[in-house]
DNA sequence: ACGATATGAATGAATG
DNA sequence: CATTCATTCATATCGT
């Protein structure tokens, strides 16, 4: 993870687009490496993780002046940084570094990407209680999953309850809400520049 | 999910179910090609968006034929599918003031069908609406909301917390529940109901 | 070339 | 309902 992979030549539609290729319905959204710089900037730096629709469209304008980008893009940005951020914090904290490249018992599945998913049914997972991290909102979820899932076979057979309603409530009472450290990040003023280099953030 | 996005091993054994691997093949719910086509019928055509719990009850038993369901599913697949349509909107007010140097042959970049109570024309009647492509987040909704016929929407969608509350809690005793009373819906043997190319809907 | 990895996109499941 | 989390698919890119 060190290095910091992918980042494109720096010659993608670098300015306002102008050139794309026209004719590549690549379909996915390549930021340029300004996005990018700026999009760490705002996650990192200003401690945005969530934004709501108008804060994503005034990023998304924002953007735009240095390539093409939609507000869907900055959105499942935001979704995938943070998510990503997560996971890999919870899989550097579990205590090993989990090399990939040897528990990995089978893969009942030709899935080419047998990784990142090793954890699956490992103890890491399991009612585990995620919790602690910051956020600008400060809110945290207990994620509880039990549900015992092991249950192959006969699903809808027998009519089940479940076709009656009720789906697997689990109801913890108390919400948790550790909201401890607060990302209290630079609320002095100015930051524009106060990080050194984003480019070499995670 | 346009392209030929998303849809993971041809697990989607039409219904006759079977065998599926007891390999605690995800947890999660997978739906089937065809049950994903009833549900954009009956969210598109027939104008179903929160479905309460006897409307849940007989679509999921409908949609049983093509596969493993529980209401749940159906429940959260109108969630969702709602929510998400309205996301989408707030995610896409992005004026598109984009400019192409007139080399776009396929129109990766043309949606955004903005209506929302734009009742559709006068006349269209008959249902069958077919919105062009619809990229993934470009989004397009039809809005037919004709139902001159078979009325299966929400009765007045009396925000009952009645779906929700019977499914998220085991709360649904109190009598009555979803005998079979033979309802509105045809559940009758097949379906391939001659509607429009919902596949092509969003 | 291929395989591993990073990451955009999609969507089921929850929670508030 | 809206927001968020978790998983998974799809693909671009890079290392060997």
């Amino acid at each position: 993870m060190d290095p910091q992979h992918h980042q494109p030549n720096e010659d993608k539609n670098g300015g306002a687009n102008g050139n794309l290729l026209c004719r590549q319905t690549s379909t996915r959204w390549n930021p340029t490496t300004d996005q990018i710089r700026i999009l760490k900037e705002l996650y990192y730096i200003k401690g945005v993780r969530s934004p709501n629709g108008a804060e994503i469209q005034q990023i998304s304008a924002r953007l735009r002046k240095y390539g093409k980008i939609e507000g869907k893009n900055v959105f499942y940005w935001f979704q995938n940084h943070k998510a990503r951020e997560r996971q890999k914090k919870s899989l550097t904290k579990d205590g090993h570094m989990h090399r990939r490249t040897a528990c990995n018992p089978v893969d009942y599945y030709s899935y080419k990407y047998s990784n990142r998913s090793s954890y699956a049914s490992s103890s890491a997972k399991t009612g585990a209680v995620t919790v602690g991290h910051t956020d600008s909102l400060g809110y945290a979820s207990v994620t509880i999953q039990d549900k015992n899932s092991c249950d192959c076979s006969a699903p809808a057979d027998g009519r089940n309850g479940a076709a009656r309603g009720q789906m697997t409530n689990i109801k913890y009472g108390s919400g948790a809400d550790i909201k401890s450290q607060s990302s209290s990040y630079a609320v002095s003023g100015h930051e524009q520049e106060a990080a050194a280099n984003i480019e070499t953030l995670p």
